[in-house]
DNA sequence: CATTGATGAAAGTATTACTATTAATTTTTA
DNA sequence: TAAAAATTAATAGTAATACTTTCATCAATG
């Protein structure tokens, strides 16, 4: 029996359900590869439409425009690995192996996933990488937050936070540590393969270890540090 | 004798130096007035000649498009966050005492400069808070790099990866965590006005001592941590 | 077999991101 | 101070984007 992984998504986010049609998941699965080539910005329906051979009126049918598709992307990876969070750690009897265990999930570079045929969950985390801060970074965070756009989010950030709590029960900034782990992670990759002056961290053919070693460190430093409060 | 700062800007970023006109200094100085209050993706040159009353045309012979200017603006602010770190550590004598205080100049809120009239610093910081991650996460991060682009990105993170170094010799991450110092405080900033379950900060009427006490926090807890290589 | 729903095809609109041309105005310099 | 050069404004134009609308076709369902 083939367990069959759900990631449940914001009806908000789409018109149509793109996971109950064809077209759908054609949408997304291509939605992900053109992305990850031409870049958000450069990444239009009627591109997408023109890849899947369908039309620019039917993707609209799914999608309002491609800023909530991209949030559909997204949450979908933000659902995902939150899935696997809770999967892999709850045989771990200790929270600071289930911290360990986050990050080596967060720093990972994630391979092809036989449950999600129509998902590549490695280019996927290359869109998140390079486009996931623009889904917040907006005008209309506030309305779209209201809509529970970013629930997926939320919700992946306090599972991290508890277990922050689990390890050190008063540890003043778990949320604040979660989701400070979640961006690093996104931005010293990209730096180390892009701008790699901004950074010591050195990553080559996907060993990714240095990205895990750093992440490691702070997280455990702030973790166990004596909180002096200066002033 | 007023001290008159000029900061830096790779001549690649303009077409003709907007320092040098009245209409350059608009320019630059609504530029950052409208991008604040509609957001970088509305804004856009043909409502920015409305707002000085000039012409689309003359605002590209300035600049190349608003992508060049966004960096223009978010590199005067490197620079000019250079500027104050030079002027305000150069008296101090501990290595660790001038990280407290670029840590307070990173999360203080800006106020008003006389000596850069048209460019008001405050707005501009509500800017780089919101839209600085767009400069890079592009596809053409590697040409833009390559032509020079992030420069004054490059020298703020190089003087202060410098002074950690001062603090502890032997860090094995001065850049990483001086580009994580940068990039967090904007983004634990965002984070608190706009999406404040993720995290614990809570930054009201304009105290921002948490992100302070934060950022040193991890900052310090890091530095003199122990290293322990996993693996 | 009649109805509903999904998709495709085609056309249309307002806005964006520019470029080009010419004319008016200001600045430079001889 | 007049002529030349540079700057800006005004206007128009283009290709692409981000949609919306309408209508026809086809498949599924009841």
């Amino acid at each position: 029996m083939a367990i069959i992984v759900q990631i449940q998504i914001h009806k908000n986010l789409f018109l149509r359900d793109p996971e109950k049609s064809d077209l759908g998941r054609n949408i997304i699965g291509e939605s992900i590869k053109l992305i990850d080539t031409l870049g958000f910005e450069a990444f239009t329906f009627k591109k997408l439409a023109i890849a899947i051979g369908s039309t620019e009126a039917s993707i609209y049918r799914y999608f309002e425009n491609k800023h909530k598709l991209l949030i559909y992307l997204i949450s979908w990876y933000w659902g995902w690995l939150e899935f696997q969070i809770d999967y892999s750690t709850n045989s771990i009897e200790f929270a600071e192996d289930k911290l360990k265990k986050i990050i080596e999930i967060i720093s990972e570079a994630q391979s092809y996933d036989p449950n999600v045929a129509h998902i590549d969950e490695a280019i996927l985390n290359r869109i998140v990488v390079a486009e996931s801060s623009k889904v917040y970074l907006t005008k209309n965070v506030i309305d779209e937050n209201k809509e529970g756009l970013f629930v997926n989010y939320k919700s992946l950030i306090s599972k991290i936070a508890n277990i922050i709590k689990e390890v050190n029960a008063s540890y003043p900034y778990p949320r604040t540590l979660a989701s400070n782990m979640i961006e690093t992670s996104h931005e010293q990759l990209f730096f180390a393969k892009h701008l790699n002056w901004l950074t010591d961290l050195r990553i080559d053919n996907g060993d990714l270890s240095a990205l895990r070693n750093f992440l490691e460190h702070i997280v455990f430093s702030a973790i166990h540090a004596n909180i002096i409060k200066s002033n």
